[in-house]
DNA sequence: CATGACGGTATCCTTTTCGACACTATGTGC
DNA sequence: GCACATAGTGTCGAAAAGGATACCGTCATG
């Protein structure tokens, strides 16, 4: 089980900040979260959008995302299994922070293919 | 050494969300970052700040804040070390992400140091 | 009957992260 | 001579995170 791990934050002030990264860490909630704000998707619709990630790690950020009551899974039972994800309204309420990660990465975080063939 | 994670983001649109993630995730960096938004510091103050944060994770994340060229570290050749963190430019920019963290997080994030008793 | 899509689990292994602890150098105060 | 303060470094080991791979049940299709 994902364990949840914002439990305590007696560290000092500022520790809100943790708390919060606490929720959108790990390497693919961010994403995740990003693709879920422009609306409801199925499993494996994200799986897509998202190929790096393994199914195992997709369903584990997915169960930590609702564990953390910031998606909501529906899951109807249909024959070929069918799961919808959406965002709840808390999670929804991230979208400003996401923005704000978004708009410095943007402007600061380099993507570049390239770089990693430096070792070569 | 830390190691410099944000080699590559080739996972889909969204990813300098991820990228800008790699920046300030790590345990203590949110917080360091916060508590130099005041004003520069020196390596034992920060210390105070964070007691939960070991010296050596402390020194470890100024080092890759460092790298990532959030902080500029000054070293003052006196008999007591004397060694100051402030923010660079590119540090500072980076207010409005913490900002934003941080007001989620304050409306969000519980610090509640009795939930953890619910196992008992 | 075999295959594929769907939405997962289970198991194993490697890498990364984190924390504890000891140790360093230099100078000051006792 | 001893302890203390500063600002670290080094080593060790546990734990967590992440990745690879295989497997599950069900129904439809070929």
């Amino acid at each position: 089980m994902p364990r949840i791990r914002h439990e305590r934050f007696d560290c000092s002030p500022g520790c809100t900040v943790e708390g919060t990264l606490r929720y959108i860490d790990g390497k693919w909630k961010g994403v995740v979260l990003y693709h879920l704000f422009e609306g409801t998707l199925r499993f494996n619709e994200i799986r897509r959008r998202i190929p790096n990630c393994t199914q195992r790690m997709l369903t584990n950020q997915l169960r930590e995302l609702e564990a953390d009551g910031l998606i909501a899974r529906k899951i109807y039972a249909e024959v070929p299994p069918k799961v919808e994800y959406s965002l709840t309204p808390r999670g929804r309420s991230l979208e400003p922070v996401i923005t704000a990660l978004k708009i410095w990465g943007d402007a600061n975080v380099t993507l570049a293919p390239e770089v990693s063939q430096a070792a070569a």
